[in-house]
DNA sequence: CTTAGTATTAACTATTTGGTTAAAATATAT
DNA sequence: ATATATTTTAACCAAATAGTTAATACTAAG
């Protein structure tokens, strides 16, 4: 045996596959076999790949949460100016949820389902960005460049309006009759807009 | 046989029961002997009341829609003054899901897993809330009462801002190291911190 | 008390589903 | 070409799980 290459066809099919699967059914709901159907490949080749099913959710819940998270700190913890970086935050992080709008529901929804699998990689990997950012704000309120507000509900507030519209996105598609394309150009706007309405509401 | 009294012991117990174990763990991950074992009751019981896990799950689902949305159009509909409106939806809103913090995300997860089970009932039930405010809005724009703003972003806004922090209740405890109790004291502020934080942003 | 309906259970069945095995096909090295 | 290692499959297996059945306990009416 010889150096293995691992980009070859089974083996990347069905970690495409089970992203595919998980994300549309969650850890409980998604079947083992749809996974190979879905790859194209037989069950048992799974297991030879990817030990079970433990193992394989947990390689696609670790790469999702990777990519639902630390890219955030890079800009909230540069040293930016505010109101430059609320508008950085709310576009880069929009436009990466646009690449992978199930990302979001998926990994918020199995850390509600199985706290434990989330819980050793917050203390260890995270400082989590908020001390810089709200360091940041104090001092902004300090030198009164803006309103006194709480750091903690400015910086929820911002995720949340940037976040939750993937999460509602069937809903707010059905009960306003939008379709695919629409939503898109709706995030599109609100990539400026949260800016604008946090920053008119914030400043001096 | 005379009148069966339906607000007995096991009948509800399994409704109780049911409610509680498919919040925690949706559709897909609910077994029927979980609801039986938490009903303490045989699980036959459970097919003899209700005829099967779909079944079931229908009226948890259907209660916790209902519970979810409707209430939110009382206030939306009524005829008081904007901001008034901002500051008792949140109040209430908030209040709500305070009662019952894993509805949003039970209900918005399964919405996005079963579509099918929400889009008739929507179709029908409701014209939605949202015209009536997008008519407020619109016209205090027009009298310059506010500022010029995007009805739907403002809407949109608002619902994330209240119901995003229960979705990311476990994340959000998690990375800042939140109990139960602070995290009930942060909403309690957000009820008046959110309407503080949109008004200011809107007004003239 | 007896009877008829109702509630409840233990035991069972059928199906789904994660996982295994042993053999076959395919590639790789000598 | 032959041997060796790797990939892939069909056929199984065992556990889990939704749902059934038939018998038993319970309740209320006559």
């Amino acid at each position: 045996m010889v150096n293995k290459k691992k980009n070859d066809t089974a083996h990347e099919r069905i970690l495409i596959a089970a992203k595919k699967v998980f994300f549309l059914k969650g850890m409980a709901g998604a079947r083992m076999q749809d996974i190979a159907d879905e790859a194209g490949i037989n069950k048992a080749l799974l297991h030879y790949y990817f030990r079970n099913k433990e193992k394989l959710f947990e390689l696609i819940f670790k790469e999702a949460s990777n990519q639902f998270f630390p890219k955030i700190a890079d800009i909230i913890d540069s040293d930016i100016p505010l109101f430059e970086k609320i508008e950085s935050f709310c576009s880069e992080y929009i436009d990466m949820m646009q690449q992978n709008a199930y990302l979001p529901l998926f990994v918020l929804n199995e850390v509600n389902k199985q706290p434990h699998r989330f819980r050793e990689r917050f203390w260890k990997n995270r400082e989590f960005l908020f001390s810089k950012f709200v360091g940041q704000i104090e001092m902004e309120i300090k030198n009164r460049k803006i309103k006194p507000v709480s750091p903690a509900h400015l910086f929820i507030n911002m995720i949340s309006m940037c976040i939750f519209p993937f999460i509602a996105k069937p809903m707010m598609m059905m009960s306003s009759g939008m379709d695919e394309l629409q939503f898109r150009d709706f995030m599109d706007q609100r990539k400026t807009e949260i800016p604008k309405f946090i920053i008119e509401s914030i400043k001096r």
